[in-house]
DNA sequence: GCCAACGTTGGC
DNA sequence: GCCAACGTTGGC
């Protein structure tokens, strides 16, 4: 995300269209995205784009479509301006939200924009603080509501408008989140990194953790055994 | 502020 | 469909 950064307060009460059930508040996360001024005309599509994945629509890799049991979010918690927009959005932000929860809009990137389709009610994320002095996970969020539309990308005020978005044919969607809890510590970047090395190396959990394999993506899957292995930490000492 | 990695654009 | 140029992400 936007990693997020992102963060821009707006509360339309309105808007939301109908989309937004109930559960918005619309504050915007973002998450990584970014500006938003794509173009890209016709063919929509376009897919594939380098590496590995399936940048667009589909995802499957090879023919497995391996289950993701958890997700990573990225957002920043330190202000940065974008378009005159504050991006900031950290999980002390989420947590100031009524009922603590927010859309993440504003993510810009069709991988992140599948992955969160693939999102389901009640799963688990951590929350990531990133483009900031301490990177690495603060917290747990839940996915409290599943894809939508992301109404950002039609706003021309928004710093990730889409003009390429039609209305009839959007483009981009997001998710709603809750706040569940602050992780029992801060999990920084510099001590996973550690781990997915020495993984990587000789095998362990975090071998092929995105964060450092496909580390620009601001919205990414993780395996149970990466979420639980994370989880462990926060009974370490560091 | 630097810059590596990588996604996107768009000519050909 | 290739690929160079360009833009963004995000750690350091």
């Amino acid at each position: 995300m936007s990693s997020p950064r992102r963060k821009r307060s707006r509360m339309e009460p309105m808007d939301a269209k109908k989309d937004s059930a109930e559960t918005s508040q619309h504050v915007k996360v973002p998450v990584s995205k970014k500006p938003a001024k794509s173009k890209v005309k016709g063919p929509a599509a376009r897919r594939k784009s380098s590496t590995k994945g399936s940048a667009n629509e589909d995802d499957y890799e090879g023919a497995k479509k391996v289950e993701y049991s958890n997700w990573l979010m990225k957002s920043e918690p330190e202000s940065r301006l974008e378009n005159g927009v504050d991006m900031k959005f950290g999980i002390e932000d989420l947590k100031m939200q009524p009922k603590q929860t927010a859309c993440w809009d504003g993510v810009r990137n069709y991988q992140a924009r599948n992955f969160m389709r693939d999102m389901k009610v009640g799963q688990e994320a951590f929350f990531y603080h990133s483009n900031c002095k301490e990177p690495g996970i603060a917290g747990i969020i839940k996915i409290v509501k599943a894809a939508y539309v992301d109404h950002t990308q039609f706003d021309k005020k928004d710093s990730h408008y889409d003009p390429s978005s039609q209305e009839e044919n959007p483009k981009w969607s997001m998710v709603d989140v809750q706040f569940v809890r602050m992780t029992k510590r801060f999990i920084p970047l510099a001590e996973l990194k550690v781990y997915y090395q020495e993984h990587a190396a000789t095998g362990g959990p975090l071998k092929n953790m995105a964060l450092f394999t496909r580390s620009r993506l601001s919205v990414q899957p993780l395996i149970k055994e990466e979420f639980e292995f994370i989880l462990s930490l926060e009974d370490k000492d560091s």
